[in-house]
DNA sequence: GTTTCTGCTGGGCAATCTGTTCAGCAGTAC
DNA sequence: GTACTGCTGAACAGATTGCCCAGCAGAAAC
C-alpha cells in the first residue's frame, strides 16, 4: 500500500501524459518494460489508481455554476435522502459528515437561476429539514492529488 | 459545445472502459474509426473531456480521512490565503464561495489525529479568521459525471 | 437547380505498441 | 546454501495507431 519513489514517478507521468503507453513510460523512467507494467498493475490492483476515467468538465457541458449545499437531515431519514439525491443528475457528489444528520453535496446548474430549480429538486423531499447553499465563485485549487502523491512517495 | 447522443455514448464508454482504444471504440459504437477519432478529438479540444488523468485514491495512499473546512478570510487577504493553501499537499481542492470572504476546502489526513495537524497548518496563517470543519463519514455518492452527461446527451 | 461544405464511411499502409514468455541476475529471508 | 522476489533485456505474433485517400449523402449557400 505504501508507495515508493518509482510508483510516484509513474503516477506523475501518467498525470502529465495520460495517454502514454507502457513502453514509452518505461523509457522515460529508465526501467524495463516489464517493471513498468508490473508496477502499474500493482498500483491498480492496490486501488491506489482507481482508473483512468475521462475527466468531464461540467462547464463545457453547459453547467457552469457550481455550488455546495449543506443539508440537515431528519433523524432516521438518511437512507431515503441518499437515495433521493442519487437520482438527481446535478448532484455530483454527496458526503455525510459529522454533526447531527448533516450532509454536504456538490451541485452544478446551467445558471444561477437554474440553480434554484436544482436546489428545489434537491430539498423538495421529506426528510430534509434545512439546506444552506454556497455558490462557488472561483476555484483557485482544482481537485488535485499530485502534491499528495509526491509527499507519499518521499516518505520512503 | 452541445453534446449529441454519439458524444454521450463515447463518454459513457470511456468511463466504463477507460483504456479502450479508438478502434475498439468505433466497433462498439458501430461507426467508422475516423468518426470515433474525430469525435474524441473534438470533445477534447472542446474542453468537454479535460483529460484522462489517473484517479488516485487518497485512502490507498494512506490518507483515509476526508474533511471539508469552511474558512472565513480577512478582507483583502484572499490572494495570500489561496497561495498559502496551494502549498499544503493535504488540501485537495479549494473554492471561494459567496458570502463575505469565505472559502471551502477539501482536506485529507492520515487519521483523525493527523487531521488536527493538517488543520493547524491550514489555519495557521494570518488572514484566516475562523475555520469550521466537517469530517466526512460516508460518501454515498462519489464524484460522478455520468448522469449529467446522459442528461446533456438527451437534450439533443 | 446547382455548387460548396461538412461529416461519415471504408479501405490501405508503415510504424508502433501490447500481451506474453523466457532466461539471467542480484539482494534478501530463512 | 537455498528459495524467493523483483528487475532486466530480449523475442514474437497480433493488434492498434497515425495518416492518407476517394466516395457519398445531407445541408447550406448562390
Amino acid at each position: 500500500m505504501a508507495i515508493d519513489h518509482l510508483d510516484g514517478r509513474i503516477i506523475l507521468l501518467l498525470a502529465r501524459e495520460p495517454r502514454i503507453g507502457v513502453l514509452e513510460m518505461s523509457r522515460r523512467l529508465g526501467v524495463a518494460r516489464g517493471t513498468a507494467q508490473a508496477r502499474l498493475d500493482r498500483l491498480q490492483s492496490n486501488g491506489v489508481i482507481r482508473g483512468f476515467g475521462p475527466e468531464v468538465d461540467p462547464a463545457a457541458l453547459g453547467y457552469p455554476v457550481t455550488a455546495f449545499a449543506t443539508l440537515q437531515i431528519r433523524q432516521g431519514q438518511g437512507a431515503d435522502v441518499r437515495a433521493h439525491l442519487a437520482t438527481v443528475p446535478e448532484v455530483l457528489e454527496l458526503h455525510t459528515t459529522t454533526g447531527s444528520g448533516d450532509m454536504l453535496c456538490r451541485l452544478v446548474a446551467r445558471s444561477n437561476a437554474d440553480l434554484q430549480r436544482v436546489i428545489d429538486r434537491v430539498v423538495g423531499f421529506d426528510g430534509i429539514v434545512r439546506a444552506s447553499t454556497a455558490i462557488v465563485m472561483e476555484n483557485p485549487v482544482p481537485l488535485r492529488i499530485i502534491p499528495l502523491v509526491e509527499q507519499a512517495a518521499e516518505e520512503t
